[in-house]
DNA sequence: CCTACCGATCGGTAGG
DNA sequence: CCTACCGATCGGTAGG
């Protein structure tokens, strides 16, 4: 009766009705009710309810850090690190859309140090990106901008994809990421298409 | 002792701790205590607490709207059209942050007919902005994209305006709107600044 | 604007 | 994995 991955399966469960109604709207009822258990048996796989979302924050984050350095490591340019960076965030974002969403969303519920401990992540994750474009604007390829504020409006459109990106739709998580990285580096004017 | 505002006090107050804490996580007892109250002293003046979210959406979407319209009638050209329509949004979005934080992040806490009439609404705007990007492409003054997917990018860039926003810092709402602009229509590489 | 209070629901524990 | 249950908290009402 016990299955190998019942954890697993819990925070699958869980982390679809989170999405759908929210982190402080889910209860722990509504993911028992979901699994055909009683709440209390919850407990038996997992220690609490804050833990299926700091589980699921913790690890998209491993895989944001991840790709960010792979990145790093393999390129040089800097258009061709924002692409694969572009890239990068695209794939972690789609490959588990329900814990992606949570985590862009319902962060904000961790409470206290887990919170904090999210936050600087976040921040290290950030400065990483922008030093890629510090990098476009030292080798005379991107426009000097206010790179903060250029973070910020890329990183929106990037995380933006949890809200429209469907599975079955007619975009992939490669198109996705080529288009971004084509609107962002040569937005809707229509002088310079595919310059790189 | 009857303020003729005190509606407004109560609005303000219940806003700004939604924008911290959620929409959810603030309780009537938490506005109250931030009003110097008691909790049931709040319904003489308010009728509920999804009230509160929903005159606040729909104020919101209200300027979304007007803005959007004025700046439809009163421009021709895409690329005009389109700045001033990032200007309008700008605007309403940095006018009241608290609002158009809560109208962003918690609109989905909205039950039933409220909620649906909404996204109704959202899509009518959403429609109408898109209609700018189709005359660009008819005019042959922007590329030929994917606009479903370039308008979710651009709304993106814009809504995600109220996470770091700030009405001390270093870039008015205006300014806001001109590097958005900018940026939107030529992206980061160097080649063209201020084609316009 | 307050006191007193309701029914519902919450996350979680005890004990088996 | 369940039954039984706890203390806390919620939005809101009654009645003044």
């Amino acid at each position: 009766m016990a299955r190998p991955n019942r954890k697993e399966q819990i925070f699958q469960t869980a982390l679809a009705l989170m999405r759908e109604k929210g982190y402080r709207n889910t209860s722990m009822r509504d993911i028992a009710a979901a699994m055909n258990m009683e709440a209390p048996s919850l407990y038996n796989h997992i220690s609490s309810k804050e833990d299926l979302l700091w589980q699921t924050c913790t690890r998209i984050a491993a895989d944001f850090e991840k790709g960010l350095a792979e990145v790093n490591d393999i390129y040089f340019g800097a258009s061709e690190k924002l692409g694969m960076a572009i890239r990068s965030h695209i794939e972690v974002l789609t490959r588990d859309l329900d814990a992606s969403y949570v985590f862009v969303h319902e962060w904000r519920h961790l409470q206290g140090e887990l919170r904090e401990a999210l936050i600087v992540r976040r921040d290290k994750y950030e400065a990483a990106f922008r030093e890629i474009l510090a990098l476009g604007e030292a080798e005379g390829s991107f426009v000097e901008a206010d790179n903060k504020f250029a973070l910020l409006t890329i990183l929106s459109s990037l995380n933006w994809v949890v809200e429209w990106y469907r599975p079955d739709g007619d975009m992939s998580p490669s198109q996705i990421a080529n288009q971004l990285t084509e609107f962002i580096l040569n937005g809707l004017n229509k002088h310079h298409n595919y310059v790189r």
